[in-house]
DNA sequence: CGTAACTTTCGGAGATTCCTGAAAGTTCAG
DNA sequence: CTGAACTTTCAGGAATCTCCGAAAGTTACG
C-alpha cells in the first residue's frame, strides 16, 4: 500500500493540529487516513504500514476512535482480521461531543453562580456565551 | 488576599479541562481567577499569591492571555505595578478563533479535493461537515 | 541619573505523555 | 482441541511540557 502525495499532505496537515485539539498525533494520524485511504476498510496491518505505526499504537488508536465512535469494526466471515472504517455518522458524533464540552463548560459557570455573591458580570458573560454557544450548536444539529 | 471556597471550586473545575482544551493549568487558573478575582483588577503580584505561582509563570501566562486577546494590561499613574483584567470582548476573541480554526479545517478538506481523484465521499463529509460549522458559528457573531 | 520596585527571560529539574516492542490474550480454521 | 493468525496489554524509555527561581531587563520616582 503506497501513500500517494496527497494523502501524505492530508496526514501531515491533520496530524500538525494535535496540540490544539488535545489529541496524540498518532490517533489523528490514523483518523486522516482513514479517510483517505484505499479501500475504504483497512485491516490494523494496513493501518501499520500505511503510517509506519507499532502495532500497540494502531490498536490503541483503533479502540480510542471506536469508542469515540467515528470509526467501526467489521468483520469477515472466513477472517481472523479485524477491519477498520469510518462511520457514516463520525461527524455527528464529533458535534454531540462539542455540544457535550460546551454544556459542561456552561454548567460549571452555572454552578459557581449559585454559589457566589454579589453582581459576578464576568461569570455570567462566560455563562451566556456557553450557553448561546449550546443553543447554536444544538439548533445545527438539526438539518436545515 | 483569601481565595473563597466557591471560587477555589472554580478554578479546580477550569483548570481540569487543561488537557480538552490543550493548554496548561497555570494558564488556565490564571484566567479562571481572572474571571472570579476581587477586586476585578489584579497585579502580578496578587495572581502569584492568590494562585501560588512562580512570578515566571504568571508573566508566561499574562503575557499568553494578553496575546489571545482575553485579558488586558492596565497601568495606573504613579505605579510601577503592572494590572491585569478580563477584557469585556474575551468571549468574542474565543468565538473568533473557533471561527478561525474551524475555516482552516475547512480549507485542509478543500485544498485536499482539489488535489484528490475520485469520489472522495468521505473527504467530502468532512469538508461540509466544517462549512456549516463555519456558517453556524458565523451567523452567531451576530448578536441575535 | 541612580536607585528601588516590578516584570520578563532563561536554563534546568521534575513530571507527563506518547510510542515501541514483547508477552499475553483472542479468535477461527483444521 | 490444537495451532496459527491476529489483536491487545503493559512496562519502559525518549521526547516534550510545565513550572520554578535566579539573573537580567524595565519603569518610574527622587
Amino acid at each position: 500500500m503506497t501513500v500517494r502525495a496527497w494523502q501524505r499532505q492530508f496526514l501531515t496537515s491533520v496530524s500538525a493540529l494535535s496540540v490544539e485539539v488535545g489529541m496524540p498525533p498518532s490517533i489523528l494520524r490514523v483518523f486522516a487516513w482513514m479517510i483517505v485511504c484505499e479501500p475504504v476498510e483497512q485491516s490494523a496491518e494496513q493501518l501499520r504500514d500505511a503510517l509506519a505505526l507499532s502495532a500497540g499504537s494502531v490498536s490503541a488508536a483503533t479502540t480510542m476512535l471506536v469508542r469515540a465512535g467515528m470509526v467501526e469494526r467489521a468483520r469477515r466471515p472466513g477472517e481472523r482480521r479485524l477491519y477498520y472504517r469510518v462511520r457514516d455518522d463520525a461527524w455527528e458524533q464529533v458535534l454531540r461531543q462539542r455540544i457535550e464540552a460546551t454544556s459542561h463548560l456552561r454548567s460549571i459557570a452555572d454552578t459557581v453562580l449559585a454559589r457566589a455573591p454579589g453582581d459576578q458580570h464576568r461569570l455570567r458573560d462566560m455563562r451566556s456565551f456557553y450557553a448561546s454557544m449550546e443553543k447554536v450548536l444544538r439548533a445545527g444539529v438539526r438539518k436545515p
